[in-house]
DNA sequence: TTGAAAGCGCTACCAA
DNA sequence: TTGGTAGCGCTTTCAA
């Protein structure tokens, strides 16, 4: 067993509690001798002594960790940059504070509830947030403070939500490929974002942006995907054959293309995509991805920062920051093929 | 306060352990009643109990959680890819598992001694180990298991060891860059990895390759830099400017990749550069990094998976991993120009 | 089939 | 300036 502290204080001939104070002191009404603190200092060090942080934490109520939870979890790089730029985010923010931080897979398998309040952890970072009546439970029960990423101002529990001005990016996007000529549009997301309020707002930001731009909209101008192989081969075997395309995220977008060049359909000839994020992972796919950017990683620093100030403060503001869109023209988007 | 399991007792009339008993059913000599038991599910369920993990974890000495130790930490995906495959690997396995993962800042900036048995970790990756005396002998004094990356066989605590085939490594650079016709060849790495096993092993291979090729090797081979911008230019200038460089990292390729673009030096017309460890990365440079390769990933998987099951046997077996390297031809490197 | 007691290592609170 | 006591929430051990 390792050394605890009533070994160090058995040694020193003094008790556990001056031990305490002495290497951690954070009780001010105690205070121990300047000859017993060299004492028990150099007894500590001679028994080789270190706190066990888990009694600490268990006693304290106090993990100095935050969590990490995802509603979802891909590869990292693999066919998006997003987990890249968020991860440097959080993990700048983390390295220059004490908190560390932990990726726990089982809240990605099972429901957060429960997980939030099980003393692991002192904040929760959550990424992709559902809104399911469960979570919105699971977040109004909480005890420790929560901040969201991509969740609208709109709706949901009232936690400081980072998201990006999606009616702008979607705006952009739309813009940007009807200035080029194209008319048959369509937006394609993964059937599972369709319940997210970050889901409806690019559905209804899309939907506007075409209206607003006088395109036809039509039932099958939005598409929820489940299986993007065969779902994209249908889309470009279908009579409503679009010659443009928005996707939710890169990986949508870069699923498209590499689909693309195995059926033979030239991108951007046959059809532009366009993508969601933009990091810098677009300029690895071939053609390099045109896409609506959001500032993932400067959003993931500031989530992070403002969960760090809010467990320090011990309280949980509730305050929505938007985020600016972009929109970075690359290779994958161009004016549509006369036919 | 969060429901305790005394609450859920006292709701259910029956005792604490009862319910510890029916919820978490660890002891086999202690049994409830069917019907109790449902009627302290039932309890359990309307009081919204879930149980503390920090006290389970304090209790009984298990956290389900893996820390990961780093002597150093850059920025994910930023400059090479090692760290986005080496994650991707990690979480492979521990999103398999019953395993969080902790990523803990402390852990980079102060000495590792004393937290790996500070009770928060069932195990550790230690990625990068830097063998000084001081982590050996918190690696010695450790009482939970402990896996290396890149830690080579001939030395240091034994724990299970993971580690490419460096001399192989450097003898295929080597090889490739003579049979192009180079003679003025320099290893460049960090100073900071002179210290490392597998800074000292990649040194010696190198060494080795060159002589077996019969390539001159002077004092100033093998370079040891603090500052990749200032030490490039200076390598540049001098006298014995060499015509092609074989880097400790991709993080060093890009710079020299960086720096050259601004000096105005062409890759790989005037010096040809070959990376380590050859992620999908050095796809991504201009021009496409030479590398030689380590499946990282692979490794990290396999570390974690080891790790794992060494904690669920309460052992610490001792075993060397080594994978092979293999070498990747892109375009930073080419025939010298003749001059 | 059930419960009581004890204690993991630490620190808040109160007493001396 | 110091020490004792109690207890965080849970589970292990032993007794009923």
């Amino acid at each position: 067993m390792a050394t605890t502290i009533r070994d160090v204080a058995e040694a020193a001939g003094v008790s556990a509690m001056a031990v305490s104070k002495v290497l951690h002191g954070k009780g001010d009404n105690v205070r121990v001798g300047v000859e017993t603190a060299e004492t028990i200092r150099r007894v500590a060090q001679e028994l080789q002594y270190h706190p066990n942080r888990l009694a600490r934490s268990f006693r304290q109520q106090k993990t100095q960790t935050i969590g990490v939870v995802f509603s979802q979890f891909g590869r990292i790089g693999e066919l998006d940059g997003y987990f890249t730029a968020f991860l440097n985010g959080v993990l700048s923010a983390t390295l220059q504070s004490e908190y560390g931080l932990t990726i726990c897979p089982n809240l990605v398998k099972s429901s957060v509830n429960g997980v939030i309040n099980d003393g692991r952890f002192d904040g929760i970072l959550w990424c992709k947030p559902d809104y399911s009546d469960l979570s919105a439970q699971a977040i109004e029960r909480s005890e420790i403070p929560i901040v969201m990423m991509h969740a609208p101002d709109a709706e949901g529990p009232k936690v400081p939500r980072f998201c990006c001005d999606n009616p702008l990016g979607l705006r952009l996007a739309v813009e940007h490929l009807v200035e080029l000529g194209h008319q048959q549009i369509v937006f394609v997301m993964d059937a599972a974002n369709q319940s997210t309020s970050e889901g409806q707002e690019r559905i209804s930001g899309f939907e506007t942006a075409m209206i607003a731009r006088g395109v036809t909209l039509t039932d099958e101008s939005v598409r929820y995907w489940t299986n993007p192989t065969e779902d994209f081969a249908q889309l470009m075997s279908s009579k409503a054959k679009p010659t443009a395309a928005i996707t939710y995220s890169e990986r949508l977008a870069v699923s498209i293309l590499r689909q693309s060049e195995a059926l033979g359909i030239r991108v951007p000839e046959d059809i532009s995509v366009v993508g969601f994020d933009s990091t810098t992972y677009c300029e690895t796919t071939r053609p390099r991805l045109t896409a609506i950017s959001q500032p993932i990683e400067q959003m993931a620093f500031d989530a992070t920062n403002i969960l760090i100030s809010n467990i320090d403060a011990d309280q949980s503001a509730s305050r929505a920051f938007l985020y600016p869109c972009g929109f970075d023209v690359r290779e994958s988007t161009a004016a549509p093929r006369f036919r």
